[in-house]
DNA sequence: GGAGTTGCTGGAACGCCGTTCCAGGAGCGC
DNA sequence: GCGCTCCTGGAACGGCGTTCCAGCAACTCC
């Protein structure tokens, strides 16, 4: 009949695992991760707390499953072909977007690498980097390095910024990305000369910039550590320098 | 008289945000992030929770000042002097200490970078990174850039390597590290073999793998993409091979 | 087709948490 | 002595994750 409130409503099909995961996502997307409870949870799936707990073990089990989802769904595979490189620029890019879209998932990415490297999450991400680190033409050697150092820096900043947008969007600061920055600038300039020099002097290049530029400065910069480190072999023929 | 059950018990000198931060990192150090209750800090404390509050506005305030002690601890200066690079290594195996004797640290450091990059941490570790750089002969403009990419290295590497750390020598697991090592290269062995076929081939250099090593010879690869990118201005003569 | 079983549901209840409230004590200026 | 400020700590509140369990479809077996 009457079409309800929120959403379709379509509360025919079961609760399934993937429909608790989806409407935690959606619920993390819009209240952000304190607004994540189970009781929430239950309301919006039209059911108890004691029915969630059928499918998914606890909170713990929720959140893995929450960003393992949207990771999954973040790390598309890069068309092959392009030029050295694009590939890396594609999982990180993929990486990035997906963090500014659903800020909580920074957080989550940090504690779960931070708390068991070996879940599905951290294989997922470090095989979509790692890939396009052998086809750079790394040795096999170095891949662990280099596959690390890329996605750490990938995480960090795209963690870091997803922070600004989101800071910046709050609610209740009226704050579009511009005055942000420059709030966070002027914070910096405002910091103990003697204590902090470089912060201050860099504050400047804060003001104004293009976060996806920086990001992707931050990446050839990896890369260009990656060349000089590790001089691609020939993909055939495959003959370890050093 | 008699001495009490746990600590010497100083209960003459009276509560202070200090003793309350200090109590708060012991009690982090022992019981994990879990175990950080006002409750518990009460007690440890010999005191009820509303006095701490009286202190330290909520809970998120204390951990914020819980991590910046234990930084502002870690990131002692590098003495002058020394071949290019050392003073960085000397910054980021101060934090890699910090983060392997504190497992909780490197949670905290992802959650107040990727929320709050303007607070007290993420400007200390910046700079202290960021004099080094500078150190470096990078020239100004890439200041930014090449900070940040040694800090995302850093922090992240080191949470996943404390990760590690933790694991192995967690309650009930009695495992040591070699052991621990060898059972997460096992389950990425076990992977499936078309989705994940460069996390198996990486999997066998997990086994046994030295982590300080390991996280040097990342610094190295970051740091040769400094010196890649922004070929150091002459300091007095600084000279890059490559 | 009835009875038993299984798989799932969702509401009630438990214990613990962060936080607030507030009666009162210690120290101090007057 | 008195009032005032600063600080204390115990009690209480609302909300959380989690557990428990009575109930109910659907399906199986006889």
């Amino acid at each position: 009949m009457a079409t309800r409130s929120r959403r379709p409503d379509r509360r025919q099909e079961p609760l399934s695992r993937e429909r608790i995961v989806e409407a935690a996502v959606e619920l993390l997307d819009s209240v952000g991760e304190s607004g994540l409870t189970f009781r929430a949870l239950a309301d919006r799936l039209a059911t108890g707390p004691g029915a969630i707990y059928w499918h998914i073990a606890g909170k713990a089990e929720l959140l893995t499953a929450a960003t393992d989802a949207v990771v999954a769904a973040a790390v598309r595979p890069a068309e092959p072909g392009g030029a050295p490189g694009d590939g890396v620029r594609t999982v990180a890019l993929g990486l990035f977007d997906a963090v500014e879209e659903h800020p909580w998932l920074a957080a989550q990415l940090a504690a779960q690498l931070s708390r068991s490297p070996w879940g599905t999450v951290a294989p997922r991400i470090f095989e979509s980097i790692g890939r396009e680190v052998r086809a750079l033409g790394v040795p096999e050697a170095g891949w662990f390095t280099a596959t690390s150092a890329l996605m750490h820096y990938i995480l960090g900043a795209a963690g870091q910024n997803a922070a600004n947008t989101a800071s910046a969007a709050a609610p209740g600061a009226g704050m579009d990305r511009a005055e942000f920055l420059d709030a966070v600038s002027t914070a910096w300039e405002g910091l103990d000369p003697d204590a902090y020099p470089f912060t201050r002097a860099v504050a400047e290049q804060v003001r104004g910039h293009d976060d996806r530029e920086q990001f992707l400065d931050g990446i050839a910069l990896v890369l260009a550590g990656i060349a000089a480190l590790h001089p691609p072999v020939a993909q055939q023929a495959v003959t370890v320098v050093r």
